[in-house]
Parts: structure tokens; C-alpha cells; sequence
DNA sequence: TTGCTTCCTGAGCGGTTTGCCCAGGAGAAT
DNA sequence: ATTCTCCTGGGCAAACCGCTCAGGAAGCAA
């Protein structure tokens, strides 16, 4: 993965605002040549600096409009079987390993309350699983975005 | 927000897993017209079911290669204060409140555990906050992905 | 200083894609 | 039957893309 510089940081700006902005019209808006845009999208792109594309689809827009997020506890055993049974709910889209009260952290979308509890049950029936606790996302108070991040990028002379 | 069907789950599908791919060459490859994928993605882009580009930028990238989560139980009085002053912090990649154990749950990045010291303590230190619970990021078991739920919509004839 | 390396720039080229238009037709709903 | 929405196939000019090349600026090492 490559490491962004300031360059990178504001041409990733610059598409923020407009995410279907042609290379020539960043270049132009960035004051830059047309060939450094190019090159260094390109190589965003093949060092794996960008995720997947899905990442830009909101859930809700699919039709499921609730989030959640479970902390689980694994028994030492079946730890690993639990994370494979996991991810293969479609509702499941995101497992992260933690350190603290849980041993998993999962965030998960629902259509419905109905629904969610369908779900939570399912994660709990899964194998060594010994104790969860499950947190309704009430409001997206500041949605996930690295613009600070990417605003600060732009002024470093280097990191 | 459009509530996207089938034909544009396999849109995104495909931009999955070629994210630079024309739209002659998405049509193509899925057998539609092009006039139909054009238009299915400008109605996306305009209703806003796509997220900002930056989603898709990896903090780790960005120099940020350590995650983790912070529970905040904040005072009835100034909880609003807190979220207002947290936002501001740029290694603070997502706010949401939430039932349960806390009353806020912040993802936070880092550039070593210096840091993260650093800014938990700039978290911990807001007015409001009256209890902090912080989880470290161990390992990404399943990265955010809805991939699971794209695949889905395509089977189905409608929601 | 000299050389080496890396990066940005401006220019050019052909082939492709884009954005837009239109007319026709299939399917669902009224 | 009529209306509405959507997909399709065709066509057009303009713009863009990917690529190449030569020149120059900046940084680094010897």
C-alpha cells in the first residue's frame, strides 16, 4: 500500500466534492498537469490505497435503514468457527477483532426492528459465542469520513 | 434516497470488481443496454445512494494504520457539547449515538499507540463526558462490505 | 560540482467514450 | 384501451482517455 502525500490528499479532496469530476477537469480545478492526476490516480488505485467501490453504498438506500453494533465474547475453543459462521450473514458488514470487553465487534444493518432481531439471534446461536451485547445505532451524529484526515494530508509538507 | 433493485445491485457488483470500468464495458459485460447503465448511475449518483468517494480511502494509507472504538457516556446536560467538539478532532472517522452501554460510539485513528493516547485523551477531556470505555483494533476480520447484500438484491425480483 | 533519480509539465496522437438525442417496443398500472 | 415507465438500439459531435516523448526542476550522493 502506498503511503499518500499531499498531492495524493488533494486530488482525493477534490473528488470528494465531486465524485464524477473527469481527469481533466481535477487537473484544471487543482492546477495541475493532466499526466500527474493520471499517474497518481493510477497509482492510488493499483497500490490499494483505495478499497472496494461498494464501500460508497448506503445501506439504507438497499432498504435497510437500521445499524447496529454487537460486542462478542468467544469462548477460547470455537473462537475462530464463530467469525467464519459470521460472515456469512449478508447482514453482517463489518467483524473487527478487539481488545477490551469483547473479543469481536460487529456492525450490522437491518430492514427492520423485526428484522434486527432475527439477525441478533443469529449471530448469538453461532458457535462459541458465549455472551454479546448489542447497541442500536440511534443517529449517525458524524458519518464515516477521513475528510479531516485528508484536509490536514493537504498541508503537511510531508507526513 | 432511491431504493436501488436488482439491475442496480449488479451495477455495483460489477464495479466491485472493476472499479475503473466504462460504462460501455459495464454494459457489456452485463448484457444491457448502455443507455441503461448511464442512466442507472447518474439516478444513483443523484439520489444520493452513493456515500462520499473518500469512503473508500484506506486510512492506513494515509500514515493511520492503528483503529479503534471508543464508548462515551456523556452528562444529560452537555452531551451535545461533546459530539460538537469531538467532531472537530480529524482522527475521529465516525460519531454515532447508540442504546445501550454508552451513549456515543467514536472510531478513531492513529498513527502509533503514542497517538492514540494523544487523542483519547483529547476525547476523554471533552465537556460532557462523563465515562470512556476504549476498545484497540486487533485485526479486520471482515472490512466493510455490503458486497453480501448487493448479491442478494440481484436474486430478488423486488424488495 | 557532477551525476543520478524522481517527479511534474506541456505537447501530441489515435481510439474510445461520453452525453445527448430520438423512435420503437415491452410491461405494469390505471 | 390508454397511460406511464423503462429498456433498447441507433446515431452524432465533442470530449476524454491512455500512452508516449522531451524538457526542466528538485533532491540526494559522491
Amino acid at each position: 500500500m502506498r503511503s499518500l502525500d499531499a498531492t495524493d490528499a488533494r486530488i482525493l479532496l477534490a473528488l470528494d466534492s465531486d465524485p464524477d469530476a473527469t481527469v481533466v477537469a481535477l487537473a484544471e480545478r487543482l492546477s495541475m498537469s493532466r499526466n500527474t492526476v493520471q499517474a497518481r490516480l493510477r497509482r492510488m488505485r493499483e497500490s490499494g490505497s483505495l478499497g472496494a467501490y461498494s464501500r460508497r453504498v448506503e445501506p439504507a438506500a438497499l432498504g435497510y435503514p437500521l445499524m447496529a453494533f454487537m460486542t462478542l465474547s468467544l469462548s477460547q475453543r470455537e473462537g475462530d468457527l464463530a467469525a467464519q459462521q459470521i460472515v456469512r450473514i449478508p447482514e453482517v458488514v463489518e467483524i473487527l477483532a478487539t481488545t477490551g470487553d469483547g473479543d469481536l465487534l460487529v456492525r450490522i444493518v437491518a430492514k427492520d426492528t423485526a428484522d434486527l432481531y432475527r439477525i441478533t439471534n443469529l449471530v448469538v446461536a453461532s458457535a462459541g459465542v458465549v455472551r454479546t451485547s448489542t447497541s442500536i445505532v440511534l443517529h449517525e451524529v458524524a458519518p464515516h469520513s477521513v475528510d479531516g484526515l485528508l484536509r490536514r494530508h493537504t498541508t503537511d509538507a510531508r507526513h
